[in-house]
DNA sequence: TTATTCCGTGAAAGCGGTTTCGCGGGTAGT
DNA sequence: ACTACCCGCGAAACCGCTTTCACGGAATAA
């Protein structure tokens, strides 16, 4: 079937007694045409119930009002609700400013990836990038114009905008926590240590060791994935080399979920014999028995952020990094 | 700064020595192009680095290879797995016959709301509906034209493509299995009863007990909203009324996860005085203490079944409603 | 050999907007 | 009254493709 027939320009401004650029500049704004003209152009649009052809404009203004937001990883990180919810705080932002955004869901990979092909293709005005293994595509597509937003510290010194969750001083006070608590042997399940955030968690682990005049063994920092299977496989090896680990800081809910999977099938009661906590705050957090400590982040801040920080480079505005606070909640794991 | 400045047809006509309407003959697989003059284009376009420009093609052909994947609901079902399960295997579906897609996830409304306008307005080539609380944006579509796929069976009779699970079947065996272990008072906390899939799980119950010969009272059907609090909500409402529940069967596993998360709060151990199953089985079941008893729909082949039915129709193919078996998977909680 | 048909290809119109440049009328200054 | 400047507005070029129509050469049939 045909598509529908849908008034353009040339409707309009023969109703409105106008020529199709004056249309073009009352609903573009443009508030150098006589008031009683702009008010027979509104009136006509009424009317007839025009709506903007939007690919024709972005054909001829060079802007398509998408903004991509790319997720360096594959679509299982769906099961983790974080991605939702931090998306959602994005979105919001942009439909805010007439905007609309493109989720992609993929690895990010070399220049010549498909990720890049596309954020070089002139599809989206600018692109916001939410976990980064490497800097160089990010640092390619800023010398050549696209506005960028980054969540995570960049790895290099690049005068990338970035947003930020305060990932050190989350894992430092979860640390903290458990040792007041009275863990003598703590370890830690990091997520990829490619990325800033990992590292970050890390070292806010080894401060809190520091501070308090130990360092763990090389054999209680273990690296995940975020994934729920290498919260489960890093916990059993755990167990197997350090049979008097009395706690555990896991660097986001699922991998602490899947360790305490395994605690508790191996007969290790969480918190009785050995502590939890998780990072993120997800739902998964809540409903677990036992309930989960864990370091909460306003993930649907985060995203507003990144949005902000968006919104501010396409307006040609000033901008600063944003880090957001982190929160310990204390439920029943630790 | 700029937009990169990309070849257009223009350039590589020139390098190939043709005509642009050559160059888009060839890049669109118009085989009666003598194959030298064919190769020529492909070098120039592999020599030049050419993208095609999605924008301009779809001013042209009317065709944008977009197609829009509807939930009815707000942003807060990601917080539910599912949706980002099933929408992946839409997604691998489309993306392997040259689509994109675009997902909304906004309250359907009237025919003058949001999404109907969106729909209206040709940025799509169709759509495919995950929740539906009526027809007559759908049926409204249809007449226009607009090839379409709902999931869930239809409220009315008309004559869409759909793809659905086994809502009835598994709700069935899922009753008949709490039944089976005991249970002598089974409730049931339904889905949005608008949904054709909430009637059919409250069908496939109902007939259960009609099998058993029994008839459960009112006060034990209670109507949920598929998220976390309702669940809760109608769980501690059971309670209240029926002291001596021993069984419930909840539409989804957050609702299940509400329901046992109260029960235990009660000194009401699951499942050792009640029984709990939910339906979908998404990974929260799994990782729940109790893990759940669930209804296990193939999630992903539901996304990829609701694609084939849109590249069929697309494809001017005919094409049958696919329905998807449902298995009952039995964990600790029943 | 001549006439007719077929087919590959190029020129250009069109898709629906944005934006530029020039024109004419109005206003201000001398 | 005349001159210079400003500004609202319209005509049309342009964005980068797709597709239509017409032309010329080749092939086929009489």
């Amino acid at each position: 079937m045909a598509p529908l027939l849908r008034p353009t320009y040339a409707v309009i401004a023969k109703t409105a007694g106008v020529s199709e650029a004056t249309v073009s500049r009352v609903l573009n704004g443009d508030e150098s045409v006589h008031p009683d003209r702009a008010q027979r152009v509104r009136d006509a649009v009424e009317e007839l119930g025009y709506k903007k052809n939007r690919v024709a404009s972005a054909l001829a203004s060079g802007r398509t009002g998408l903004i991509a937001v790319v997720i360096d990883d594959d679509l299982s990180v769906f099961s983790d609700p974080f991605w939702g919810t931090v998306t959602s705080g994005v979105s919001r932002v942009l439909q805010e400013n007439g905007l609309h955004t493109v989720l992609m869901v993929a690895p990010v990979g070399a220049l010549d990836g498909g990720v890049a092909h596309y954020l070089k293709s002139g599809e989206v005005d600018g692109a916001i990038f939410f976990v980064l293994h490497s800097d160089i595509l990010v640092n390619h597509l800023k010398k050549q114009g696209l506005p960028l937003v980054i969540t995570g510290t960049p790895h290099s010194n690049a005068d990338i905008p970035f947003v930020d969750t305060d990932n050190f001083g989350g894992a430092y006070s979860a640390t903290k926590h458990l040792m007041s608590q009275g863990c003598k042997k703590v370890a830690i399940i990091t997520g990829d240590i490619g990325t800033t955030a990992a590292k970050q968690r890390l070292d806010g682990y080894l401060q809190a060791h520091r501070e308090s005049g130990t360092l763990p063994s090389k054999s209680l920092i273990c690296e995940g994935d975020y994934s729920f299977e290498s919260g489960k496989a890093h916990a059993q090896k755990l167990l197997e080399t350090h049979p008097d680990l009395d706690g555990v800081f896991a660097s986001n809910d699922l991998m602490a979920m899947g360790a305490i999977t395994v605690f508790e099938n191996a007969g290790k009661s969480v918190p009785g014999q050995i502590r939890v906590v998780g990072f993120d705050d997800a739902l998964i957090a809540q409903t677990s028995r036992p309930s989960l400590t864990t370091v909460r982040q306003d993930v649907v801040a985060l995203g507003e952020a990144a949005g902000s920080l968006m919104i501010a480079q396409l307006n040609g505005q000033d901008f600063e990094p944003i880090i957001l606070p982190t929160e310990l909640v204390i439920r029943e794991s630790a």
